[in-house]
DNA sequence: CAGTAATCGAGACGGTACGTCCCGTCTTTAT
DNA sequence: ATAAAGACGGGACGTACCGTCTCGATTACTG
């Protein structure tokens, strides 16, 4: 994330950095990601495409890692729908997110990020924070169920979380399978029961 | 995985490949992958410390992730518990699983596979058959659960370890954050009472 | 031979080829010549004590053959004395370049292009002219002789180099043998009696 | 040069060596070495062509310098003209010598072993004996002139050997271009005459 | 309006890993 | 003991990518 001249800073001296070079090269990195896959691409490639120089990039980012993860974070977080019950509300925005990691380079870069993380740790805060954008929507739906009564109060909404997504994830990343909307319906609604039923624990 | 001679074959001629080698070469594999992780490890460091040659790492896998995963595939499987009722027979495998990730090479190696695969389906395969191996014991105490009655009988087994390892992986490798028993054997607690409790659906 | 910008050339874009690293490199590459022959030398050590990278080499030599010319391409040419009649300046020319071949890589290089070129056009444009550069003071000493009529006016001066070098040649490189001021002498005095005796042929 | 059983030796026990694996391999290496020249040429190729193993050709000759020096000593000798003038003949035996370095893998093969000499002296007592076996015939013709009057009696044999084949071998090796009978001929008279002037030096 | 400083595209640089190739040796079974 | 087949250790080759650096040319602010 390149530091920018906040509203009252001095405004540092010197041609300021373009705009357009920076989209240009954000938008060149998530294209070529959806068509080559993460290990495939190259920073000289995406320097080509963009009509950028590899200084302008590494200005900006210091590892091809972090310009992923830049790419990547513009795109749009997910939209819970305002209408339904909560089984369909999570449904929904489930649904919204496996077709994100299926038909979008998301899918094909998360688990080489992951992979990276171990030996990155700075890498492993900008992947937590983006982690965290994408998962508050499904956070947002719960308590608002909560708040409605659909689900007992005490809820731990990291632990729903987990128990929501783990298994698309895991089926989509780990197994390399697809996931329709009957299997979301039938993890929403296995999930949503056994809360219920151990709220009281 | 190398081609080696059944039973029946005739014997192919030529000096047969070196099982020595071969176990050398793994088990250098396993200990660097271990002490290094995957992404600096070196083939040349592999053939090194194994005391063979690249040539004789490269006839018997075609690329460095290949020999990874056959050095994982032999790590030694997962052995239920014998004891103890569903829940804690369950938690107790889940817990050997976390582990295997959180204390062992699998944990740093698995994401970059996974990365790997969209673009190589060879790989696919590779690690489809090693992913099924190691769910295989969770699926033993799943069906043995049915068995005795602690679980309806028409549970989807596929879909129940989905919902228990899911979570699981989520929070080790997505999340980068470590698992213990208590997250365990919340999971196991609610995922039993919501299969419990969807059973007639 | 590295195309450079010339003179007037608009200069071409990017950070210019460093001409200390190719410096460098050429000389790391005759010294190592000089020491180890031309099959041990290694490109890696060239690099290595050029402190450069492979890269860098490869950018500017096709292969190592290509560095090899290159690098004794830059030995200094040969200096025709001014002084003596023709019989003595040819043999000074001539047992410069035996000392020539017999003390410094190229006796052990040039057979090794010589072999190559077969099978390489590219490399032998490279030879030729570097052959022609080694051989062309012993033309400017035979046209001098010829010019103070100490040879008859009508000699072919390319046969009546070949007639002086040729025998040298053949016991220094096919025969492996050392070659001396008295053989030298020899042969420019016999190939000089001929050259007078067959002139009006 | 395999070490084989003389006639009177005890017959060393156990199976004898193929001599029709060794022609295969001697045919082979001739064949393969005309057609790719000296560095592309494989001893695993040779193995292949021959229907041999490496092994088998190991057994007979230490390193592939000295398999290929066997394969070309196989080639024909010189047969001197019993016909003819002193120039005439020593014309055509050297023609003799040109067409067999030009048309044959000869050409390609000497400067390699040459290149190589340096550093394999063992390698050099067979380039010798090669070399010298080559050079036979024309001491023989130079002998009869001698013996005939045609030339002066004090003649140094190995000199005028020198002399005559040295331009020629320059011609075709170092400068790589083709010899005519034209050239043979001004290089045989010239040096004829030289050697006549010369002789009471 | 001239000076200064940070930016830009281009591309060379050191370093390092990859996967291929070849040599000469060794280990099988078959003859 | 030798043969064919082919695996083995060793080591060089040439390629590719990363992240840094050096050019000349822009492009804004500053004095």
């Amino acid at each position: 994330m390149p530091p920018r001249a906040s509203g009252l800073s001095p405004r540092s001296r010197g041609r300021p950095r373009s705009q357009a070079s920076e989209d240009a090269i954000l938008d060149a990195t998530a294209e070529l990601l959806a068509a080559c896959g993460y290990r495939a691409v190259t920073v000289d490639a995406i320097a080509a495409r963009a009509g950028a120089s590899k200084a302008t990039i590494y200005r900006r980012w210091p590892t091809k890692e972090n310009l992923v993860i830049a790419a990547i974070a513009r795109s749009p977080v997910l939209v819970p729908p305002a209408r339904g019950d909560l089984t369909e509300q999570l449904a929904t925005t489930i649904a919204q997110f496996a077709r994100y990691m299926q038909e979008t380079p998301l899918g094909g870069v998360l688990p080489a990020l992951v992979a990276e993380r171990t030996h990155n740790p700075a890498l492993a805060d900008a992947l937590a924070s983006l982690t965290k954008l994408r998962r508050q929507p499904l956070a947002d739906v719960l308590m608002a169920g909560m708040a409605r009564g659909e689900l007992p109060a005490g809820i731990d909404c990291e632990f729903a979380q987990d128990l929501l997504i783990g298994p698309v994830l895991q089926r989509i990343m780990v197994m390399g399978q697809r996931v329709d909307r009957r299997f979301i319906n039938r993890v929403v609604r296995t999930v949503c029961s056994g809360l219920r039923a151990s709220a009281g624990r």
